[in-house]
DNA sequence: GTAGGGCTTCCCCTAACTGGAAGGTCAAGC
DNA sequence: GCTTGACCTTCCAGTTAGGGGAAGCCCTAC
């Protein structure tokens, strides 16, 4: 399968499959005698591995962990669970920040008339 | 008063506070003979405002536009709430995609045992 | 006069791609 | 066999909002 075949596949961009071989998350099986990309069976299911971890919000690094783990048949479940559990974490620490940030601007929002005139209650807060 | 001066009052590193110059966001009121940076009163107003607009949230391009309206007498309130309104939209679409995720994966790691064995359904969910 | 700190510019680095240019390749149609 | 258009390749530059650090000038205190 060339590269825009595996990223159709996979619901990527193809610049996407591209830089993920480049950086080596995610390698073709071959390379043609052109020179193109040739994924298999295994590279395409780890591209839809990564895109999946992606969608979570997986860092990169995380995915590169992930993919290690997926392919380890010894791998133990704790090693898994300590990363995705990491990700939950950040989640919960942006929604809390993001929490704060959307009920002082609400305030600010609901405060403002928002008509012709200059007088504003969110300038006035950020002044 | 020179570059540390400003960034300390403001609550900003000095490097943002270059930055922000260098793009012509808050410039310094002058320069020493030596090339100094000098910020004068109405220059570090408009720092801690963009240094509060960025704890919001905004983007640079909106404190730009932000700090536009805050120097114009003839501004309408409505131009700011739109702007802030479109912050807060960004916000609540942030919060409902960052719910999802949570609770996906609230479900998945939930689910995993975390123990010794490689069975794992977050790797068989991402796989 | 010199030591230490602060200031300057300049350049590279971050994450995870995205866009585009220049050039090679492949398959279809004539 | 040739052309055309789509596809592939590499490489470079840009994105956000700065951070790190080097080389060199400046200012103040001792």
């Amino acid at each position: 399968m060339n590269i825009s075949g595996a990223a159709k596949a996979a619901g990527l961009p193809v610049k996407t499959v591209r830089y993920y071989a480049d950086i080596g998350l995610v390698q073709p099986a071959a390379r043609t005698a052109a020179g193109y990309r040739d994924y298999d069976e295994a590279a395409m299911r780890k591209l839809s591995f990564v895109g999946r971890a992606r969608g979570f919000g997986f860092s990169i690094a995380q995915c590169r962990e992930l993919l290690g783990l997926y392919q380890d048949e010894h791998r133990s479940s704790a090693e898994v669970k300590q990363i995705a559990s990491a990700r939950l974490e950040d989640i919960r620490a942006k929604q809390r920040e993001l929490q704060v940030l959307h009920d002082e601007l609400e305030h600010l929002v609901g405060a403002c008339c928002g008509d012709e005139r200059p007088d504003c209650p969110i300038l006035e807060y950020l002044s």
